[in-house]
DNA sequence: GCGACAG
DNA sequence: ATCTTGTCGC
């Protein structure tokens, strides 16, 4: 057989296989913003009703105003189980149906779940932001890899995210006073100030931002 | 071998 | 993610 170029549209059907890809993938990753002007913006979320099926949400917003001009969906059967580290490839199928639905191109992703933060630098994030061709951010509710300081107890209070080799591989964000901060990081063509920078313009009074707030909300989930 | 582990 | 009411706090 012929090698395999790195493809990101192809998907694993084992874990090691997925393991796999995601090491070739992850080369593909890139860090730095071009500073391209964003008009709108696309959150993701998947939700699971039942135990084999998935709701996928897609909601865009404009920017910086955040009010909402798209929004599609896509309810399917699941394809692949829930396995950390390996959650782009049960997210990813749903969401780019829905995805097919859009009329307006968005110019950045939201996504709920790491970017390179993650055991192969290559989570959810990066890799629908590759499939896509798009600058992505990773914006996860709890860690999953590398490790951090408690970042300050006010809005705007963070501490960086390192991997083994004390790199920094994210950010640690208080989005509020007082609430559990989330994990922001890197998913595609962009870096990690702008991509802080960018979580907080689209987080307004709640934890969460606005964009993947209605974005969980339009898949099924609760508040 | 043991524990940790996005959604 | 999901199972789920009241309750604590601003």
């Amino acid at each position: 057989m012929k090698p395999r170029k790195a493809d990101p549209a192809r998907f694993a059907v084992t874990p090691s296989e997925g393991i796999a890809l995601q090491k070739e993938l992850k080369g593909l990753v890139r860090k730095h913003w071009d500073g391209r002007p964003i008009r709108h913006i696309a959150a993701t979320d998947v939700h699971f009703p039942a135990r084999s099926s998935a709701r996928a949400a897609v909601v865009i917003v404009s920017y910086p105003v955040l009010e909402v001009v798209e929004t599609a969906v896509h309810e399917g059967p699941v394809t692949y189980p829930y396995i950390p580290g390996l959650l782009s490839f049960r997210e990813i199928p749903p969401l780019l149906m829905a995805w097919q639905k859009l009329k307006i191109a968005p110019d950045l992703l939201l996504c709920d779940g790491q970017g390179i933060a993650h055991p192969r630098g290559f989570g959810l994030a990066s890799h629908l932001g590759l499939v896509l061709g798009l600058p992505s951010i990773g914006c996860a509710k709890s860690p999953l890899f590398g490790s951090f300081d408690e970042p300050g107890p006010l809005k705007g209070g963070r501490a960086p995210i390192r991997d083994g080799s004390n790199r920094t591989i994210g950010t640690v964000l208080r989005t509020r006073d007082g609430v559990n901060p989330i994990f922001v990081s890197v998913g595609h063509l962009i870096d990690l100030r702008t991509a802080v920078r960018i979580v907080l313009s689209c987080t307004t009074r709640f934890r969460i931002p606005d964009p993947l707030r209605a974005a969980h909300r339009l898949a099924g989930g609760n508040l």
